[in-house]
DNA sequence: TTGGCATAGTTTAATATAGAACTATTTAAC
DNA sequence: GTTAAATAGTTCTATATTAAACTATGCCAA
C-alpha cells in the first residue's frame, strides 16, 4: 500500500461530500427559483422582501449583509423593488447616508401572499429527509458555515 | 395545546434545515470561487474546464446537462475559453450542428496546475466535519439530490 | 479646525444566468 | 419525397453578481 493511500482517501471523501453538497443545493435552488419566477419574482427580490418583511425597514448595508451580497448588488436589487412599488428608499435620520429601504403596503401584501407558500415548497423540498435527518444536516451544515466564518475574519486581518 | 402545533414544528424544522444547508454553500462557494478567480477563471469557466479535462471533449448540450447550465449560458462560457485561447470549438462529425468542444494544450496545462490546489482548498473547507460527518453529509444531500430529480421527471410529463 | 480616514451608497465593467425567439440541420411521419 | 417535429447552437433581453472606482457624508485626532 503506497504511502499516500490514506491522504488520496480523505481528498476523495472530502470532494464527494463537497459534490454532493453542491448537487443538492443547486437542485433545491433552482426548483424553488422557479416557482418564485411564476409568482413574478427573483430570488434576491424574494430573498429581500423577507427579509425586510421579518426584520423592519433596514439600511441597504444591513439588507446585503442578511443577504450575503455585496452593496453594488443590493443598489440594484432595491432600484428594482422600488420600481415596481414593492418598497421605498427614505433618507431619515440624522446621519444623511443612510437610507431606510422600507415594505410599502403593496410589497407586504405581496410577501405575506407568497411566504407561506414559499415556505410550504421548502418543506415539500426537505420531506426528503426524516425529521432526525433534517436536524443532523443541520447541524453539519452550520459547522461548515462557521468554520468558514472564522477562516474570514481570520483573512481580513 | 393547539391542533397545529406539530405541523409547525415540523415546518420550522424543516426551514432551518434549508436555510443552514443554503449558507453553508453559499458560503462555501463564495470562498473558493475567490480563490479561482485569483487565478484567473470563474467558477463557470473552472467548471467547463474541469469536466473537458475529465471526461474528454463534448458537444455543448453535454457540457451543459454536466454544468447544469443552459445551452444560452454554454456558449457564452465557451466563447470566452476559446478567446483566452483554452478551448476550441471543432465541427467534427457527420451531424453538423454538432460542435465537439476540445481543450487546448494551453487550457490543458492550466486545468492540470490549479485543480490539485482546488481539491486541496475543497478538502480544507470540509475539514469542518469528521470523516463519518462527511460521510453523513454525502449520504442526505445524495437523498435531497435524487428526491429532486425524480420530481422533475414527474414534472416533464 | 481641519485634514485624513471611515462609512453608505451609486456607478461602471465584466461575466453569469435563465428563458424565449431564432437559425440551421436532421429525422420522422405521412 | 415533402412537410412537420425535434435537436444543436446562437442571439437577445432582463436581472444578478462581484469588484473597483467614485461621491457624499460623518468622525476623529493632531
Amino acid at each position: 500500500m503506497p504511502s499516500h493511500y490514506k491522504g488520496d482517501l480523505n481528498r476523495l471523501r472530502s470532494l464527494n461530500a463537497f459534490i454532493n453538497l453542491m448537487r443538492a443545493s443547486e437542485s433545491v435552488i433552482s426548483r424553488l427559483q422557479k416557482r418564485l419566477s411564476a409568482e413574478g419574482l427573483t430570488a434576491s427580490q424574494f430573498g429581500a422582501l423577507e427579509t425586510l418583511f421579518h426584520l423592519g425597514p433596514l439600511c441597504q448595508t444591513e439588507l446585503g449583509k442578511k443577504l450575503l451580497k455585496t452593496d453594488g448588488n443590493v443598489t440594484m436589487v432595491v432600484d428594482h423593488l422600488e420600481k415596481r412599488g414593492l418598497a421605498r428608499r427614505v433618507r431619515a435620520g440624522e446621519d444623511r447616508r443612510y437610507v431606510s429601504v422600507q415594505l410599502t403596503s403593496k410589497g407586504r401584501a405581496l410577501i405575506q401572499k407568497i411566504f407561506p407558500r414559499h415556505a410550504a415548497a421548502i418543506q415539500e423540498e426537505m420531506s426528503a429527509l426524516s425529521a432526525s435527518e433534517q436536524e443532523t444536516l443541520r447541524r453539519l451544515c452550520r459547522k461548515l458555515g462557521r468554520k468558514n466564518e472564522i477562516t474570514k475574519k481570520e483573512i481580513k486581518k
